[in-house]
RNA sequence: GUGGACGUAGCUCAGCUGGUAGAGUCCCGGGUUGUGAUCCCGGUUGUCGUGGGUUCGAGUCCCAUCGUCCACCCCA
């Protein structure tokens, strides 16, 4: 053996075995969105690397050191998207969607940053992206953060919560910043090291430091929510009302201030205490600055990002992940003449019987390990056919999962005797 | 990028104070010359993560390295 090829730190494979979560949230989600009235939009994975800088922001992680960037053999400086918005909306301005136009749509796949992986923390991971574009809201909010509220419901999904927060306009939020900096420049001995790192840089996330000794520093802080503009501070009333109104629980949380640059007003963040660190399962926020910033017509828009592996946990752990789809039929075949006539019958049942799961012994095996093979493949019903059967025109059919007898039927009317044996078969 | 724990059969793991590896499971065969899941019997599988060092002797001790996990940080 030749040496093995090691996987891509961060990235990881999705097996057999967990498919079928990923397909369930998949397919709830695609459901849920198309009944809203989203549509689904595909972009590249990779953009030129200056879209993310404008997008997300210079001075951000994700920018400074967590993308995958390099130079193409044309000389031009891409990056593996390490989130969904950006392209999204680049996506529109390119096309030349915006003129006066709204747009509901989403878009899932891989995300890549370059960070330390831990538990719900991977290089590259996947997510549903949500946006609703040419909308001022705060209807819309309500209705999206409705929407998610709706899809836990359907994927059996409790133990979240949801925290929302409104950052105003770009202009109040930099006015509230310099009152923030300046206290915290005056209290600038009680800092610890992340934060004074952090107070040039992103001083609102020294409000969000885990600190214990710094907790009193940080509670008599300016709050953001005193210093917001007027109409940012209508827009969060209703979006509040509203959300109460339609009996969604919700937590204002004045610390919540998102890692990205373009979030303008309504932010909000659905956590959980069951997946250790990584607790946010789906966020998102209003971004209406953000076309204009990437040369589009000034527009507004509102999106998030759902992590599919956190919310893949979460359904494990709920214990709302489905089975694997068994076989219905497993076919055992003894003899080298009905081992030929096997896959002819086989595929005259497929062609009689569309839908049914049909699974053929493959690569020969004596009986009992063919039989076993019929059990693990959790089949409904094994149909054999030996030598034997074969000369007498007909196969035997043996019901797997409850006690009854082994029958027999002609090969001409087979399929509709396995129909009616799984429909048996189903009632227990 | 920083810290901690851990790397032994495909998988889950045992291996005490150093004496060159073991269980369960999986897979295969047999008990049943054509009947699974249970039971019984038998069989295959390891460069003990990698490289170096200490030692008569290292899975076991030391160093380095790679990897995994968890946490910090950050976020989905």
């Amino acid at each position: 053996m030749s040496e093995q090829i090691q996987p891509v730190r961060g990235m990881n494979d999705v097996l057999p075995a967990e498919i079928t979560a990923w397909q369930r949230l998949e397919s709830t989600a695609r459901q849920l969105l198309a009944e809203y009235g989203y549509q689904e939009i595909r972009v590249p994975m990779v953009e030129r690397t200056e879209l993310f800088q404008r997008a997300i922001g210079e001075y951000t992680d994700v920018v400074e050191k967590e993308m995958y960037t390099f130079v193409d053999q044309g000389g031009d400086s891409l990056t593996l998207r390490p989130e969904g918005t950006a392209g999204v909306m680049r996506a529109l301005i390119s096309n030349g969607l915006l003129r006066g136009q709204r747009h509901k749509l989403w878009c899932d796949g891989p995300m890549f940053r370059h960070e330390r992986p831990q538990k719900g923390r991977y290089r590259q991971f996947h997510q549903i992206d949500v946006e609703a574009v040419g909308f001022a809201g705060p209807d819309v909010d309500v209705e999206l953060i409705a929407l998610t509220a709706r899809l836990w419901r359907r994927l059996g999904i409790e133990r979240v919560r949801l925290q929302i927060n409104s950052l105003g306009t770009p202009e109040a939020r930099r006015i509230y910043r310099e009152k923030l900096v300046e206290y915290l420049r005056a209290h600038h001995d009680q800092l610890d090291a992340d934060s004074r790192r952090r107070l040039e840089g992103n001083p609102l996330r020294v409000l969000d430091s885990k600190n214990p000794e710094m907790r009193a520093l940080i509670e008599a802080a300016p709050v953001l929510t005193d210093h917001l503009d007027g109409e940012s501070r209508e827009h969060f009333a209703a979006l509040c009302a509203a959300l109460e109104a339609l009996g969604i629980p919700f937590s204002v949380n004045p610390r919540l201030v998102r890692g990205l640059d373009y979030y303008s007003r309504t932010v909000f963040e659905w956590i959980t205490d069951a997946l250790g660190a990584q607790d946010a399962v789906c966020s998102g926020g209003r971004y209406d600055g953000l076309i204009a910033q990437l040369g589009g017509e000034p527009t507004p828009g509102i999106g998030f990002a759902m992590g599919i592996e956190r919310l893949v946990a979460l359904m494990t752990q709920a214990g709302a992940v489905p089975a694997p789809a068994a076989a219905d039929v497993f076919v055992v075949v003894n003899g080298e003449r009905a081992a030929a006539y096997g896959l002819q019958l086989v595929e005259r049942l497929r062609d009689a019987l569309p839908g049914r799961r049909f699974e053929l012994n493959l690569g020969g095996g004596n009986f009992k390990a063919q039989f076993r093979r019929a059990d693990r493949s959790g089949a409904a019903l094994a149909v054999i056919l030996g030598d034997d059967e074969l000369a007498r025109g007909v196969a035997a059919l043996k019901p797997l999962r409850r006690d009854a007898g082994q029958s027999e039927s002609p090969l001409p009317d087979l399929a509709a005797a396995i129909q009616s044996a799984l429909a048996t078969a189903v009632e227990t």
